[in-house]
RNA sequence: GGCUGGGUGGCAGAGUGGUUAUGCAGCGGCCUGCAAAGCCGUGUACGCCGGUUCGAUUCCGACCCCAGCCUCCA
């Protein structure tokens, strides 16, 4: 309802090609068309994966919710050299191992409160507008076939690049660590279709069997769906370079028009202060840490900073912001329920004024905070306010995709993974009606006993006018 | 070496040229049989050194430190 505005100039982006924040301005009126660089799906996603999912998912919402008609293309790599290899490793077929990757990733996302974007294509499944791109490319002198059947793009027929990552051509040249291969006419130059090895998995071309190289995909992809020229791309800060900068490279050369107006990355996850990789031996897959903690907190701990900074993961961070949750939720019970109204519209403008400020959660989830705060405040003397605020509180949570769980089923609920020990809610629920008779009987120590008994368990008691209340702590 | 970001109170994390971020933790109080939750109150925070300014954590410069990219990577 009020929720929806169309003011356009008052949401600000950051955009790492220009380096500055400005107003967004979509193409078309109402409209955004938004591509974001997916999953290479050869193993499970982690935390690193976790958080540009979640971000851009948050984007999405954020956007939709503010009266935009939303295209959201999200891409899937799923052939490379590290299916392959992987698959090669296992005896599977690639697609075998792409698909059961695929799936791992839908339920994580599905797990993580993550919308479907509009589209997810999959590099083989857009052979052709690869192949066309590629041909264009060479038409106009911007890629040139290699003698071993490679094509590659030739970086310095585009005069513009390093624009996205501000670095110079002649400076990666001086990097010590640029590999210097045979065919290429020059090191810095990338391979757009690559000539298939016996036993690879290949398609037919006009420069023989070969596969796609990476960044050409998503230059075709973002293309047949969105067009050459769209309002926002992003992905994870580490695509930034080479990945964007070569996508900027093909699509510019081979349209001739500019090719998105903000770029968007995510900043990275950390472990002790360090990127999260898979080379350092530092990951955390999502499914390891849906062992030990809810979805919603994984989801929190990411939104409750901005997306740009980095992100330290640690135990200690996620039980944080499961106490920020509990505290959230806390809030929420026992309130009947209700329309928002107008209620607490300052609360709503000043959420609203924080994402429109290059999506800062962290200051939208303080907001969160003092409704909750309000809330406690008027619960005992004005029911029918602290109801319409309850209201508030689930809305906008909504955007950030929390929020959306019934109070009591989040507060009591078992991490998926615990071990078996922890006590089942019927227990539960009978040692609570044990501990009443004690209590109306007066016995404390009883009441005690079993209260400490349960704390034991993890379970913990609140005595309420309303009666006894527990959660797992 | 080149290029990017960043260093904020016990922890995490926003932000700002002068006035409360927020959450968790701590301390005092109210409430409670006692607790828990909640409420009220409570913290000499802004890497170092200079400069600009009436006033800088916030602007400028140097320095130190951290992370990242320059190689596959969300």
């Amino acid at each position: 309802m009020s929720s929806k505005q169309s003011n356009d100039a008052s949401l600000q982006i950051h955009d790492s090609l220009r380096g500055d924040k400005r107003p967004f301005v979509p193409m078309e009126k109402g409209k955004v068309r938004m591509y974001v660089c997916g999953i290479t799906v050869y193993d499970y996603c982690h935390l690193g994966h976790a958080r540009m999912l979640v971000v851009f998912d948050m984007i999405y919402r954020y956007l939709k919710n503010r009266g935009y008609s939303v295209t959201y293309v999200r891409n899937i790599t799923d052939i490379d050299d590290k299916i392959i290899k992987r698959a090669q490793e296992n005896g599977e077929h690639f697609t075998a191992l792409a698909e059961r990757f695929v799936r791992a990733m839908n339920e994580d996302t599905a797990a993580l409160n993550i919308l479907r974007p509009d589209h997810e294509p999959k590099a083989t499944e857009n052979i052709e507008a690869i192949l066309h791109m590629i041909e264009t490319l060479i038409d106009k002198g911007h890629a040139y076939r290699a003698s071993g059947g490679d094509v590659y793009y030739s970086v310095g027929s585009f005069h513009e690049y390093g624009k996205l990552s501000g670095k110079q051509r002649d400076t990666l040249l001086a990097g010590a660590r640029v590999e210097v291969d045979e065919d290429k006419r020059d090191p810095l130059d990338f391979v757009l279709w690559k000539a298939a090895k016996p036993g690879e998995p290949s398609w037919e071309s006009p420069w023989g069997v070969g596969r796609p190289g990476w960044h050409i995909e998503c230059s075709a992809m973002s293309t047949r769906l969105l067009g050459p020229h769209f309002d926002i791309h992003g992905g994870g800060l580490d695509l930034q370079f080479p990945h964007h900068e070569n996508e900027i490279a093909q699509s510019e050369a081979c349209f001739g028009e500019p090719f998105a107006n903000y770029w968007i990355h995510n900043g990275f996850v950390r472990v002790n202060e360090e990127k999260m990789s898979k080379s350092l031996d530092n990951f955390f897959t999502i499914r390891d840490v849906l062992k030990h903690y809810q979805p919603e907190e994984v989801r929190f701990f990411i939104l409750n900073s901005h997306y740009r900074s980095p992100l330290n993961y640690s135990d200690e961070q996620l039980d944080k912001a499961r106490a920020s949750l509990t505290r959230l939720y806390t809030a929420l019970r026992d309130l009947p329920r209700a329309d928002s109204g107008n209620a607490g519209d300052e609360f709503r403008q000043r959420f609203m004024q924080a994402m429109d400020d290059d999506f800062n959660t962290a200051v939208a989830v303080s907001e969160l905070f003092a409704i909750a705060h309000e809330i406690n405040r008027l619960r005992t003397t004005d029911a029918g306010a602290a109801s319409k605020l309850g209201a508030l509180l689930r809305e906008l949570g909504g955007i950030l995709g929390v929020l959306q769980a019934d109070p009591e089923a989040y507060l009591q609920a078992v991490a998926p993974a615990s071990d078996d020990s922890s006590l089942a809610a019927e227990q539960v629920e009978q040692l609570v009606a044990q501990r009443l008779q004690a209590r109306q009987a007066r016995n404390w120590t009883e009441s005690d006993r079993i209260r400490d008994l349960l704390k034991a368990q993890g379970i913990i008691l609140e005595d309420g006018p309303k009666g006894t209340t527990w959660r797992r702590g």
